[in-house]
DNA sequence: TTTATTATTGCAACATAATCGCATTAATAA
DNA sequence: TTATTAATGCGATTATGTTGCAATAATAAA
């Protein structure tokens, strides 16, 4: 299915980017210029995740959050980073800090979702 | 309020330590014995959680499930370890594996919720 | 044992997150 | 300019989890 360029996804990805931090699907709704159905905002997020554009986080807040990939690398070896998530400010930000483990034998990993939460600096 | 012992938390408490790994509500009420309402499995849950009997983790599928605490320790340095959540068991097993992290200054944590997700032993 | 207190439970309603079917719109290729 | 089909809006739907309230039952008090 290739991919055609909208108004509504240059949005999203152009927030996304400005912003920094990870979004949810009714941060960007609420924060976006224009007029995005729910349905659609997701339907965009999913896609750029296909695309690798972008990645997902799910805090234990069960939200979907959303981040512009910078070094996230496409053909590089995906490197996992801790993300934080600030109950005071809700926002999500990728940390530099890098997540390292090793596994029992026969184990074999697919996804890593790692997420600290509590108060971030300008909020302490 | 005083906690009251009652068939249902048994029932609960009793399968998640035999089962070792941790589960979800609607895995709860499928493998359990007794019908227990939804609802009373949550608060149930819930209460565990409160008292430190039993710990939440919150997976990529957006779902709580919960484990029984063998090593969370009550008065000691609660020690975070990873949680491994296989695709196709579709179980979530606590890990050996401790979870390290620095971060940057100003920052302080209250929670730490880490998943490892792809495809255990017994079903590679 | 009997009675009183109130934690626990079931049930229905509610809240929220996310997805899906379908008709319409619009980006891009022909 | 026309044809193709990706993208969108909208309403309905699914899924997870919580809450209010009346009924039930565990435990303390008499
Ligand atoms: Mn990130
Ligand atoms: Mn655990
Ligand atoms: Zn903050
Ligand atoms: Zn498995």
């Amino acid at each position: 299915m290739k991919r055609r360029s909208t108004p509504t996804k240059e949005a999203v990805l152009d927030l996304l980017s400005r912003r920094g931090k990870a979004m949810s699907q009714d941060a960007i709704e609420r924060e976006i210029d224009i007029d995005i159905n729910r349905a659609t905002i997701y339907r965009v997020l999913n896609s750029f995740c296909d695309d690798g554009i972008v990645h997902r986080i799910v805090a234990e807040d069960g939200k979907q959050y959303f981040a512009f990939c910078i070094n996230c690398g496409e053909n590089q070896v995906p490197t996992h980073h801790f993300h934080f998530r600030c109950t005071t400010c809700k926002t999500i930000e990728c940390l530099k800090e890098e997540v390292h483990f090793s596994l029992p034998i026969g184990y074999q990993v697919e996804k890593v979702n790692c997420i600290l939460t509590g108060t971030c600096e300008d909020c302490s």
